[in-house]
RNA sequence: GGGAGUGUUCCCGAGCGGCCAAUGGGGGCAGACUGUAAAUCUGUUGUCUACGACUUCGAUGGUUCGAAUCCAUCCGCUCCCA
């Protein structure tokens, strides 16, 4: 259940209320898509650098090691033991990422498995029945995540798809919440707007998927190669039609710059592989920018990589410790820097939600929107 | 002491008369990455007054129109026989 506490212009401070505890928004969804943020950090982890939501995957987890085993094992909660919300992402993305191995019907979409090519089908039910499964807080509809740059007709006709999707996704979580054996009966369902970059779809999708009443709504689609004024441009013309009182979600969105231009916009929670998979490339954000720490500048730089970051990273070590953990190509290097650039993005966060609770958000977002995305 | 090899650009290692500034790895340097098939992928790596020029393949001298590639001597290393 949303609230929201309060409003400037068209961005929401607001807080997001489940069974598995609150979530003050503006937040960020940290990903780990097989249950495990990649770089080896555990639940605690997550819990030390003050991530909200944990975001796992459908299709990967149904794959390895297969929903009944997580089901078995009393499903992702106990599973991973993080206790906090954890949003499963349908598998609509990999219907997107793995078009090379797969074909989409009206029933659902045949994937060959991209681990031994065995022939997998996930239509909205299949989905869904996984994600009971899986016992997250939030399951996703399952939807097409369309190709950019699309045609106006290719992508028409997979909107009207996705929407009959949903309602199949409504009626199967309906039936799922209503059985016994379901591990959580009080899953929530968000619906996932689609569209690609023409406003009419998207609005027409928007009308559409808000009628169903679910409980929250994602704009889906985005940051898929499109220029990213494309992008502003649509979460701006899809706004105004979405629901005042659900939470709004823009999935796989982005960089800090992105995110102050959702937030602007009326967006409460973000997700993004960046933050994980950028430090682990040895790209770590900092409050002045974006550095590489893998560059030959910072040999004998006995600084932290952010000394006005107060994560256990830069609490703990200096940028030449931490290059040098890269090029020797030791695990801590990924470790080290995943739990500071997802620190980094919890903290923006929070950041934000305290200039939007004071009524500094415009002067934080003009300090900042350009500059975190900069490289130095 | 006798015999057989071998010496290549930061390293390993191809090349055995012109298409060689010299394959391929490694290492170095840099870049990309947006609901994660991603600890991955890409570029670059002799010098310069840079679509051309110059200096390199142990050293020196030679053969040739032309040599990293052939010859001689020397130096270093390796192996075998005594």
């Amino acid at each position: 259940m949303y609230t929201l506490i309060k409003n400037i212009d068209t961005a929401r401070r607001g807080e997001f209320s489940t069974i598995h505890g609150t979530v003050q928004t503006p937040a960020f969804m940290n990903v780990a898509t097989t249950a495990a943020i990649k770089g080896g950090l555990s639940a605690q982890d997550l819990e030390d650098i003050r991530c909200q939501v944990m975001l796992c995957n459908t299709y990967h987890l149904h794959l390895r090691p297969g929903d009944d085993v997580v089901a078995t094992m009393g499903g992702l909660h106990k599973f991973t033991n993080w206790k906090r919300p954890i949003l499963t992402d349908s598998g609509g993305f990999q219907v997107f990422s793995l078009a090379k191995l797969r074909k989409i019907k009206e029933e659902g979409v045949y994937f060959a498995s991209h681990i031994d090519g065995h022939k997998i089908f996930m239509g909205p039910e299949e989905s869904m029945q996984i994600q009971s499964h899986l016992a997250s807080t939030i399951a996703m509809a399952f939807d097409e995540c369309v190709e950019n740059p699309a045609e106006y007709s290719y992508s028409k006709n997979s909107c009207d798809r996705t929407t009959r999707w949903l309602k199949r996704c409504k009626a199967e979580m309906t039936r799922l919440n209503g059985l016994e054996t379901t591990i959580n009966n009080k899953q929530l369902l968000f619906g996932i707007n689609q569209g690609c970059c023409f406003d009419d779809l998207r609005i027409e999708h928007m009308k559409e998927i808000r009628e169903l009443d679910l409980d929250g709504y994602a704009i889906g689609g985005l940051a898929v190669g499109e220029p990213k004024e494309e992008m502003y441009h649509v979460i701006s013309a899809v706004e105004e039609y979405m629901p005042k009182d659900k939470i709004r979600y823009l999935m796989g969105v982005g960089t800090p710059g992105n995110i102050l231009e959702g937030v602007k916009r009326g967006v409460d929670i973000f997700d993004c592989v960046m933050p994980s998979r950028n430090a682990r490339h040895g790209h770590i954000n900092t409050w002045n920018g974006i550095i590489n720490i893998k560059n030959a500048k910072y040999l004998l730089d006995e600084s932290p990589i952010d000394p006005e970051c107060d994560c256990p990273v830069c609490r703990n070590y200096s940028k030449a410790y931490i290059r040098h953990l890269f090029k020797a190509e030791e695990m801590l290097a990924l470790r080290l820097s995943v739990i500071h650039n997802l620190y980094f993005y919890n903290n923006l966060m929070e950041k934000i939600r305290n200039s939007l609770d004071d009524g500094t958000f415009s002067v934080f977002y003009e300090k900042y929107v350009e500059l975190l995305d900069t490289r130095i």
